[in-house]
DNA sequence: CGTCTGGTTGATACGACTCAAATTTGGTGG
DNA sequence: CCACCAAATTTGAGTCGTATCAACCAGACG
């Protein structure tokens, strides 16, 4: 099986046979999570650098009175943790989402993969500045979006990124978290997202039930929740994509 | 003078006298931009990297139908478009609020910085971290914080941001931020910005005309508006601030 | 001295929250 | 395989924070 990490960096560069193979040797499962545990928690200063194998994570903050935020999404191919190669401490937590498989990496693995392997390194530099785009393009959903167009918009990232690294099957695909993630995510309530799954549901943009979401047609759902994918950077797919959404 | 770009590494590492010049040298001043003008838009490909060296930008999204998020705000010593480094194109547009003074740094330069000068190198990469974990603050701030504290933090961010490069006397700042631009950045109105910021005042936690924030008690303002510094990670800075904070 | 941008105020509207309860789903052990 | 329980989803009614709309005011500037 090819690593999400793989499937993901060659989204974006063309890799060498040895590069993939570096990259496939670093995806060796060094650990399992179970669901719903904190896998990083906020002020840890881990000494591996955790990467994403198998299964869901989400970063999250809390505030003192337990207002809770979830910031990110991890995925299979992303890192948990590559800000504490360079920064002191986790300024935000991870928590598992479903059962999780991690490979825990080392420093010094890092530093060499840096060293021989300049492609993947730089390959790895882009994923963290496409994270960063990502995380940008949160800050205008909570901040601009309406709760009807913000969740429609979570749905559409997730399904193209689980696409990117094979993850999907035709226009479905897993979709493990809750309501009450969801609603953390985007700085709703659970109940308003239920609300607006409906409404979703009804406009004939998504279908979701049992963990499995169906998107029968990404560009009105797209258009709806006024997605545009450039933040993702997919220079291949990105391509690819445009072509499999205007035919003609 | 000393750059800003050199107290801000600065604050994470210490440099060489050598390392010093070189960063010196980056922040040469080369173009002069007029307030409220844009320095680079969405989609663009600028063939150098720009450095800020004196003045405020604001990076900014727009939606289709005309919302307006402002998604960070750049300062003396940040880069305004590192990513494009390594990615194709910027995802966002960087306006100028006040007339700015920035660097246009080559590629070549930056290549040679990376091989000759380490310790500059990771400072750099510190900092584009440090500005992610920012973009995740302003996630939990758009998406928990109540407009009263979204204000709050913001203010107490930037006065934090600019002290680390010198740019407080005192408890006082300049601060050429519009409360339109201030709704903007925090997902509000800039009515409502309005209300806030005398609600602020009304509690003795800042003070705010012509263009000069004030901020008595920075201690208050972070508790007021739940503001937890660990995700500046400032390093020094951050433990002469605690000193400063708990006096006793 | 008029114009314009930014700041301030007030009245009203609405999107999303809260609270509470009912229902469904999924997992677990007998 | 069913009974049970906890967790997640769904529904409804009422409230509140923030938006909207519309003036008005003050200072900056040409």
């Amino acid at each position: 099986m090819v690593a999400a990490l793989a499937l993901r960096l060659e989204s974006f560069t063309r890799l060498s046979p040895d590069d993939r193979a570096a990259v496939q040797r670093l995806s060796r499962v060094s650990r399992i999570i179970p669901a719903r545990r904190d896998l990083i928690r906020e002020g840890d200063n881990p000494k591996y650098v955790h990467l994403m194998v198998d299964g869901w994570a989400c970063r999250y903050k809390t505030l003192p009175d337990g207002r809770r935020q979830v910031v990110a999404f991890a995925l299979p191919g992303d890192f948990c943790d590559l800000n504490v190669y360079v920064l002191k401490a986790m300024d935000h937590s991870v928590g598992a989402v479903t059962r999780l498989s991690v490979a825990d990496i080392a420093r010094e693995e890092m530093d060499e993969l840096a060293s021989r392997r300049p492609r993947v390194a730089q390959a790895i530099w882009w994923e963290s500045l496409v994270n960063n785009a990502i995380q940008r393009e949160w800050t205008l959903n909570l901040g601009q979006r309406t709760a009807y167009e913000r969740i429609g918009h979570l749905l559409a990232e997730i399904y193209l990124r689980l696409r990117t690294i094979g993850m999907t099957q035709g226009d479905c695909c897993d979709f493990p978290l809750t309501q009450i993630d969801l609603a953390e995510a985007a700085g709703l309530t659970s109940v308003h997202v239920n609300r607006m799954l409906q409404e979703l549901r009804r406009d004939g943009l998504i279908s979701l039930e049992r963990k499995r979401l169906r998107i029968a047609d990404i560009r009105k759902l797209m258009e709806a929740s006024l997605f545009n994918p450039n933040y993702l950077h997919l220079e291949h797919e990105g391509r690819e994509l445009d072509a499999r959404l205007e035919p003609a």
